[in-house]
DNA sequence: GCCTGATTCAAACAGATGTTTGATAATACT
DNA sequence: AGTATTATCAAACATCTGTTTGAATCAGGC
């Protein structure tokens, strides 16, 4: 028993809270479990009593917000394919921006935190956390790259998803980095600038016989 | 005396080379000196010996490297630059990502292992590192966005540089991510991108008076 | 030869780390 | 009521961390 069985007090809550924090603040490795207990003002052995393992919560700490954010992203893309005219490739792209760079720079500092924890993912090739993320964004990237697909109908889906990589790159790389300047004008860029550049793809008819194995990021932690 | 003036034995390259590896593979915090000095085959005092710190470690191992490549990419553009024609936009970012890329799809693993800890040094906003690497990245990053803003002479300067903000996103997380593709045809892909990405920029004629604050990436890591 | 500086080495230092334990307090159920 | 489960707590566990020390070894100059 013991681990995910409990809804009580606000323990866990303030645990994730301040991990999400430090961890966003000094990373995972720096960060120890006696100053998130001592920041949140439970005991040590909470942690570990609550989620099994540090590893465990680092875990927690993701999934929480990920699901928020996945969410938002996949309503706004469903209220797209409900209306009849297929989408515009702006408005999927849009859906797909939008959130994340709302999310970041939400009034709070809590997005702008989180969005830094998401980089240090990429970038700590931990094998625990792409696992637990995988099984979540992959879903919703499949998603995406098929709309996407669909509003470029003469072009090979496996160069098109290569494509995406580029975006999320510089979703994540803008999210982590931009201060606070107007999310609404960075949405529109980076939306403008992802559609010309995927507008830009040559058409299949002058494609020489290429490689595209792309062992990219989608099938890492999406 | 000790630190920084001595250039006899391997022993200061081996550490190098072995601390590269393992901060690539398991990140700064979690590579202990100990595992340094055990894989590179020398006595544990040596790494604050000829290096002073574990922090100092740290920042030699990126100066190596990037000195390296950063040169390669300003040769390019100096190239570009010298013949009597202006150059072309594609020309510029081609100069820029080209190099990156190749130098990551190394024969060896170097490269690839590199860029895996330039995205980890992104994520972890480490103040010593930050300032360590701005004095030497400031200077190419300031000379590539002026050569792009003389090919895009219409259009503001600050807003040029968001936008390299986000080629060096993608390029960053392309570089950290892509398994064993073909270099060229990425590099192809990312210039193409971000060349209609740039062109995409609406011309500042209907400009209306938005805040270009922006403290973006070109402050904090060049 | 001897001496001087630079380098290596084994050992210890002082602390921080994640995890476990066993007791204690709080809560829920019958 | 009383019993069982859940949660919190202080303390200790074993291990790892970066750094320092002082003696041993090597180099080259005189």
């Amino acid at each position: 028993m013991s681990h995910l069985a409990t809804q009580s007090t606000g323990t866990v809550d303030r645990i994730l809270d301040v991990a999400e924090r430090l961890f966003a603040e000094n990373g995972f490795h720096a960060t120890s479990l006696r100053q998130i207990t001592q920041d949140a003002e439970v005991n040590l052995a909470a942690v570990n009593y609550h989620f099994g393992s540090k590893q465990a919560l680092i875990v927690a700490v993701f999934k929480r917000r990920l699901d928020a954010l996945n969410s938002a992203r996949l309503a706004r893309l469903d209220e797209l394919l409900a209306s009849d005219a297929p989408p515009a490739l702006e408005a999927v792209l849009d859906a797909f921006v939008r959130p994340a760079i709302v999310f970041t720079h939400a009034s709070d500092e809590t997005g702008h935190r989180f969005m830094r924890i998401l980089l240090r993912a990429f970038a700590d090739q931990d094998a625990d956390l792409h696992a637990a993320l995988s099984s979540e964004y992959a879903h919703v990237m499949r998603r995406f790259a098929a709309a996407i697909a669909e509003t470029l109908p003469d072009h090979c889906p496996d160069r098109i998803r290569r494509q995406l990589d580029f975006i999320v790159g510089a979703l994540t790389h803008t999210m982590a980095e931009s201060g606070h300047d107007d999310p609404g004008q960075i949405a529109d860029d980076l939306v403008r600038f992802s559609a010309a550049g995927l507008g830009s793809l040559p058409h299949p008819s002058l494609q020489t016989a290429n490689q595209v194995g792309a062992k990219g990021t989608l099938e890492i932690v999406r």
